[in-house]
DNA sequence: ACATTAACACCAC
DNA sequence: GTGGTGTTAATGT
């Protein structure tokens, strides 16, 4: 048994085995974990957004901010992402709020302070927090990239296949994307409005190239979603 | 032209 | 019944 892992492990995972280092998931082990409703608030800022860090357990977390009664989505967290991580490194925290995005969205949080400690002597959680970081500067790039070279038709069809590639689960040629936001969620992602998202995935099921219900998401051609947020509106007859 | 908002019917859980 | 979806008309840029 020791042997194999010795195999497929490089020396770099093996010695923390062995000096039974925790990694990120044994930090949140002991901590119980509190599942919500689709829309249901987890925090808001002025609570305790500055005093724990999370690891989203199961689901879709957003994080928006409120301005003039409108809500702008700032970033989204799904299953193993950790959110918050800027507190941790002492960032000036924003006035955000987070909210289960599906249903069955579960956390688990503990204090700052503590994660501090635990990241002091435990490189591979730095890692974690970096990669979390750097997930979510991507994210946000994405969508500047978006909302600044495409059309709404074509931030949707760009976001569709991102996320299908990043999130989804592939089967054959296929991706299964699970669990499934709702057209509102999507429009703020893309930055299009809601019968947008509608008519455009109606759209797309119309042609073939994704099929959907309420339970789930199938991308069925990719590359046609790629090259439709690629060309110029009018590739199709 | 293109896109969002409003309005309303319909459907699923 | 509520929240989410599908469709069309009005409105804005």
């Amino acid at each position: 048994m020791l042997t194999i892992d010795l195999k497929r492990e490089n020396l770099a995972t093996v010695i923390p085995m062995v000096f039974e280092q925790p990694t990120c998931r044994s930090l949140f082990d002991k901590t119980p974990e509190e599942t919500f409703k689709r829309g249901q608030t987890i925090f808001w800022e002025r609570n305790h957004a500055d005093k724990y860090i999370y690891l989203v357990t199961n689901g879709m977390v957003k994080l928006s901010s409120s301005h003039q009664n409108r809500e702008m989505l700032e970033d989204y967290f799904q299953k193993g992402e950790l959110l918050n991580c800027p507190a941790v490194l002492g960032g000036a925290p924003q006035e955000m709020t987070a909210t289960a995005m599906v249903p069955q969205t579960s956390i688990k949080k503990i204090p700052i302070p503590l994660f501090r400690q635990a990241l002091r002597s435990n490189s591979s959680l730095y890692e974690e927090v970096m990669s979390n970081l750097s997930a979510s500067l991507q994210r946000t790039q994405d969508r500047l990239h978006r909302l600044t070279l495409l059309s709404a038709q074509q931030r949707v069809y760009d976001f569709l296949a991102k996320h299908a590639v990043q999130s989804g689960r592939k089967v054959g040629f296929e991706y299964v994307i699970k669990p499934v936001l709702t057209h509102q969620e999507i429009g703020y992602i893309a930055g299009v409005g809601r019968q947008t998202v509608t008519t455009v995935l109606n759209e797309l099921r119309r042609e073939g190239v994704i099929h959907f219900t309420r339970r789930y998401l199938l991308v069925r051609n990719l590359t046609m979603l790629q090259d439709l947020a690629r060309s110029t509106s009018e590739a199709r007859q």
